[in-house]
DNA sequence: TCCATGTATGCGGCTATCCGGACACATGGG
DNA sequence: CCCATGTGTCCGGATAGCCGCATACATGGA
């Protein structure tokens, strides 16, 4: 592969990450992964108004992370991928880990 | 869990995904994947200025991804947990079949 | 102490991202 | 056709991110 695609493919790996980089836009994900939602449904399930909500799921499709529907004058979003939240959970679990870490020097410098 | 600390922790776990959003922070990772290396190796190998390359290495050890040890007048950095490969391997996975499916798509319009 | 090597940071500029409100567009029923 | 519901987009502003250059700081040897 040339330098050239090589770069690319790093920019889309990096762009695919930057799509879950987003505190909002995690939450629209894991509730997707629970049942696919229309807009609406996840502004009031987020707390946040609708063109937001909008245009973060635009975000995402155009990631092609999530998929959409039209049922009626409602759009349906639903999450394409389930390996998605298999790696935001070992993310996770890496965070949760080094939180403890951290937790654990601060115990030391107080005795 | 709070509301509040329930977003404080959407939030820490957004900024380790925001870690890895970056194409040169993505090589880095790999990179120290393969062996622990200083700045200045780092630099070479990525073709970007010390400077630069210090601000991410930065950044990846403020997120606890990375971790420094010094050697002399020079700064090794390995990466702290090999898990973090596996998530940008996943996301990779998906992103590689999400271009496939894309290409599909393209197939179908040009016929 | 002075110097070479290696690293971190301040600075200025540019770009990208995120946001809410207002408004335009799409859909289906009356 | 008009309206209610639901969705997408434009706008303007504020914030955050990335960059290279120059420079200050740290380390160990001569």
């Amino acid at each position: 592969m040339s330098d050239l695609s090589r770069e690319e493919a790093e920019l889309l790996h990096s762009q695919c990450c930057q799509a879950v980089a987003d505190p909002k836009r995690i939450r629209i994900v894991y509730a997707l992964h629970d049942k696919e939602r229309n807009v609406t449904n996840l502004a009031g399930y987020l707390d946040t108004p609708q063109s937001t909500v909008s245009r973060h799921l635009k975000e995402l499709l155009n990631r092609g992370m999530v998929t959409s529907r039209r049922e009626g004058p409602a759009v349906v979003y639903s999450l394409t991928d389930d390996r998605i939240i298999h790696a935001l959970d070992i993310m996770r679990q890496v965070l949760a880990d080094t939180l403890r870490r951290q937790a654990q020097l601060v115990e030391l410098l107080s005795d």
